[in-house]
DNA sequence: TAATTTTTTATCATATACGAAAATATTTCC
DNA sequence: GGAAATATTTTCGTATATGATAAAAAATTA
């Protein structure tokens, strides 16, 4: 089922959970009877300008029109997890070498990541990183200066934390002569875009 | 100023702080560059097709992107919290001493604590400690042996750590000499259970 | 400065979203 | 059943969204 079937679906339910007719939605909306009938039958994709007229018209977010709300966190399935010393799947990028800990345990409502931070400089770090939900992070060993969107830089040493939003931009980065080492628990999983897009140099 | 023009500059500052071009954020979307172009000058009123790739790309829900999502206003943006050696709220019980790290952010989706482990056994610790959610510790010093109710006991030293449901029984007994000093994320157990719409949010 | 590269905007042909009205389908009433 | 009323879909002309490419602007070098 494509995007717009699946929206004109949702649509139609919409409207006659409310028992509208195309030309009462149209009234509430400024969206004519034809328009809509195109959408709830999917064979047009609508502007975005009359997809909110619509969710004006039906009293709703464009999000739940569209039904983009984040959905149901289902209760995990495991229990236990301990992790050694250098356990864990290794991810190691530009910046961190990242140790995904615990995965074995799926489904869990917050991601726990050692890392080993080896950029020691903003320039070197690069652009702010930022995604969804909030992370807590604590120093293990060295000194880690944060850096983010909207706050001067904050160091941190060993015992010390942050929390913070992470659709906020953020950069951790070593401040003393050795690799820092932490830990990070997320409340949502990263992206791994293990596709591609790390360089766009080249044309389509 | 209209819709289109309020989310063309909305959608250029999206790209600007990621330090994306217009090529770039074309790649990650899917979308030509001429049309973002477009769309950010708010020359044209782009289907909800674009927008939606749009927002995949910059890994915002559609609600965020053009700024009309109260859900998403659960968690305000560019929330910041160090934590120092020594801060957050003490409250000391029979096996535990902990200290509620961050105390000055609501609403968050983890409760950082740190706690030192007073109990060496667990008959002087008690009966296992059950709560809802989950939990994941960290052993900063010392050593910790983990007893819980489905599980032989497990012993973690500095730098290990363990992802645990809060629901299963479960007690931290410290293993050495002296007190263990560890690091405890709980999920927030109270989060409210998906209420129907029609309830205004409180304002802070 | 000019030359080069990168980034953004303008042009234009094509595809398609839009709405008014006609055609069809469905329900209501007698 | 048939007629009327209501609801939905289709038709079709117009407006405009889209992307390839060209042009312009801005940034980066030499």
């Amino acid at each position: 089922m494509t995007t717009a079937q699946a929206l004109g679906a949702r649509l139609r339910h919409l409207r006659k959970a409310r028992q509208l007719t195309l030309s009462g939605l149209a009234s509430l909306s400024g969206v004519a009877v034809s328009t809509i009938s195109k959408i709830e039958n999917g064979t047009l994709s609508p502007t975005l300008d009359k997809v909110l007229r619509l969710a004006e018209g039906l009293d709703l977010t464009i999000g739940q029109l569209i039904g983009d709300d984040d959905s149901e966190n289902m209760s995990p399935n495991s229990r236990f997890a301990p992790s050694r010393e250098g356990e864990g799947i290794v991810i190691d990028t530009k910046n961190y070498v990242y140790r995904y800990l615990c995965a074995e345990l799926t489904n869990k409502r917050m991601v726990p990541i050692h890392a080993r931070i080896k950029a020691s400089s903003l320039k070197e770090f690069g652009p702010l990183e930022r995604h969804g939900g909030e992370e807590f992070l604590i120093v293990m060993d060295g000194e880690v200066v944060v850096h983010s969107e909207f706050y001067a830089p904050v160091t941190l040493g060993r015992g010390e934390s942050i929390y913070l939003d992470s659709t906020m931009g953020h950069a951790y980065v070593s401040a003393g002569d050795r690799d820092a080492e932490v830990f990070c628990i997320c409340t949502e999983p990263q992206r791994l875009e293990k596709d591609d897009e790390t360089e766009p140099s080249q044309p389509a």
